[in-house]
DNA sequence: CCCGGAACCTGAAGGC
DNA sequence: TGCCTTCAGGTTCCGG
């Protein structure tokens, strides 16, 4: 599932590929992904524009154009931007754009859920967004800010993308099991020292992923097609019943707002740690 | 405003 | 072997 660390993969790919082209066509074959404008709009002012800058919000990718429009995509689930694909005819291909070197850009997504936008201003897409976590105004105050008074676990607002762009199920499990942080912990319980350390693993993790390229779970890919291997570094995410890699004790999976959570409930005690006192 | 749950989707996996 | 049910989870919408 295409979090942070996946979609900032396929942008820096894709810069080297994609950036200076100009869309000679699109296909369809899905016209629901598109939100804005309708799917004949969209492929009607696509085509003939020149990518001028690729971008990252978030979980969204951003195409800025040359004409001052910008293309906005979200994987969603399943989602993956995939070059010149071998294995055409794609089945789960749901809109290809052509560019001007005669390289196929595919928008393959098995579960249908990702969705498009071609709009003048980005904000009307990303306007809603909390801020990056690996940019500097995403501190150790602006997270205490977002938590304080809430009664939610923490492991739910961590995913709230209000509160904090980028961040999903995996990645908020592997910063909650690096922070000794139990993800049932209301936000407003967490101490100041806490909150800090919750801040700095949230970006240690994300680097790290970053550097490995993302994570390939289920139906994410490189533009090349090949996979990430941050998964294979994953301390408890997409790991229930494994053992703990630090106390081997089994890792637990819970439902939280309805998404399997999991964690180490020796590491991740569900009282407030004595350490921070 | 805040919180939690359903809907959107379909392939994979498990039960009988 | 094969049909059926359940699960996966990012986002949006809705109800309490």
């Amino acid at each position: 599932m295409p979090e942070l660390p996946e979609v900032e993969t396929i942008r820096r790919d894709l810069v080297p590929r994609i950036v200076g082209r100009r869309f000679l066509g699109v296909t369809l074959k899905w016209p629901k992904m598109v939100l804005n404008p309708s799917p004949e709009a969209f492929s009607r002012r696509l085509v003939g524009q020149c990518i001028k800058e690729l971008d990252r919000r978030g979980k969204y990718l951003i195409m800025r154009l040359a004409s001052g429009e910008v293309l906005v995509l979200h994987f969603r689930m399943s989602g993956s931007l995939l070059l010149a694909p071998q294995d055409e005819p794609n089945a789960y291909c749901r809109a290809v754009f052509f560019l001007d070197d005669g390289v196929q850009l595919c928008f393959r997504d098995p579960r249908k859920l990702g969705k498009m936008w071609l709009v003048e201003d980005e904000s009307v897409v990303v306007g809603g967004l909390g801020p990056e976590p690996l940019e500097p105004d995403f501190t150790p105050d602006t997270l205490a800010q977002s938590l304080a008074n809430r009664s939610a676990p923490i492991k739910a607002l961590l995913c709230d993308q209000s509160l904090l762009a980028g961040v999903g199920n995996m990645y908020a499990d592997e910063a909650l099991f690096a922070a000794g942080i139990h993800p049932l912990r209301r936000a407003s319980s967490l101490s100041t020292g806490e909150i800090a350390r919750l801040h700095n693993v949230l970006r240690r993790v994300l680097n790290e992923a970053i550097d490995s390229h993302g994570a390939t779970i289920s139906d994410y890919w490189r533009p090349d097609g090949e996979a990430g291997t941050a998964q294979f570094v994953f301390k408890v995410a997409h790991r229930g019943g494994q053992p703990c890699p630090v106390c081997a004790t089994p890792i637990e999976r819970i439902p939280i707002r309805g998404r399997g959570s999991c964690f180490c409930p020796n590491c991740q005690k569900e009282s407030p740690g004595r350490s921070d006192f």
